[in-house]
DNA sequence: CCTTAAATCCGCCATG
DNA sequence: TCCATGGCGGATTTAA
């Protein structure tokens, strides 16, 4: 997906029960206009089914626009799910399949991915919900491979988040698809949150005691960031951190919910694609600044995690003149 | 696309 | 008994 020229459109779509958190999210991200942060914003809007609706905390909907319109837009939010025990509303799991069948962008938050379990649309796909909700959604739906470990899914037209606050994570990415790294660092800094959580959901399951480890790893994750440039390798960060390899990936895993390498090459291809947004820098001097290496490797790990080559990418998210 | 060598990383388990 | 550690095997991923 790039930069559109007319406003892409954004479909909330809000059943009986939904809880207002979930709502509010794409709301405050796509709902309001932007100024300053790029020409063309969305145009929002709310779809809710005929008759008195009542969402959660008393509040009620006032729209014109019924579930039947939610193929209309080019990308469709499913907030939270009213209760994950019961049978999705039948008009939404049906208004969300027609909208997919369209060829829509489907985006759920939370328990949200129940009804796009039960419009089928998930089948053979790897999607996220809760944590709490994760088990159950994998045994109703054996066909979807449920993943209770990141913050958000992205596989394509499909987007899936995880608990609660991740819909932000998720909502923030997708401005991030469609408007750069630029614009949703941006709206980030409105919105006074991180741009980029490290990390996944599963830094969150443990209910026990705080990994008091999690904060020790800190210095470590700051000196890779700044040394980035460096042929980093296990044997390296374990020897700073004075920690085995075995006792560095545990810790590593436990406290950001990813393995080293990992989480360094998706640091690296951060790094990589803020040169290409900001800077005239030749591809293999950003492959070399980012620690990516060679131009060959920076190509693969961007047009795998990116979805669209570098030089594509530069061309339509360059913030040079 | 392929092939191959190296690196990663996680289950397992003895150890302290 | 409980728990973190760290060595080992090897499946999987990555670099070239």
């Amino acid at each position: 997906m790039n930069a559109r020229a007319q406003a892409h459109t954004v479909a909330l779509a809000v059943t009986d029960g939904v809880p207002i958190f979930e709502l509010a999210i794409p709301c405050e991200v796509f709902g309001y206009p932007r100024p300053g942060l790029t020409d063309t914003w969305y145009d929002f809007r709310v779809c809710a089914p005929a008759g008195a609706t009542r969402i959660a905390a008393g509040f009620a909907p006032v729209t014109e626009h019924g579930l039947d319109s939610l193929a209309d837009a080019d990308t469709i939010v499913v907030p939270a799910c009213h209760s994950v025990h019961d049978a999705q509303p039948a008009e939404l799991v049906s208004a969300v399949r027609a909208a997919y069948d369209r060829g829509r962008r489907i985006v759920s938050l939370c328990s949200g991915a129940f009804v796009l379990a039960a419009a089928g649309i998930l089948d053979g796909r790897t999607a996220t919900t809760h944590w709490m909700h994760a088990d159950l959604l994998a045994r109703r739906h054996p066909e979807v491979r449920v993943d209770a470990s990141v913050l958000y899914t992205d596989d394509g037209d499909v987007l899936t988040s995880a608990g609660t606050v991740a819909g932000l994570d998720l909502c923030l990415h997708i401005v991030r698809t469609d408007h750069g790294a630029a614009v949703a660092n941006a709206l980030a800094k409105r919105l006074v949150m991180p741009p980029h959580r490290p990390g996944g959901q599963a830094q969150y399951i443990d209910a026990g005691p705080a990994p008091d480890h999690a904060d020790e790893l800190g210095p470590l994750l700051d000196w890779a960031r700044e040394h980035l440039d460096r042929p980093l390798t296990i044997a390296t960060l374990a020897g700073r951190a004075n920690l085995t390899e075995r006792t560095l990936i545990r810790r590593f895993r436990a406290a950001t919910g990813t393995a080293p390498m990992t989480w360094l090459r998706n640091i690296r291809l951060d790094h990589a694609r803020s040169l290409l947004e900001t800077t005239a820098l030749p591809i293999d001097q950003i492959a070399e600044r980012s620690g990516l290496g060679s131009p060959a490797n920076l190509r693969h790990h961007f047009t795998r995690t990116v979805g669209v080559s570098p030089s594509t990418y530069r061309r339509v998210f360059s913030t040079r003149a």
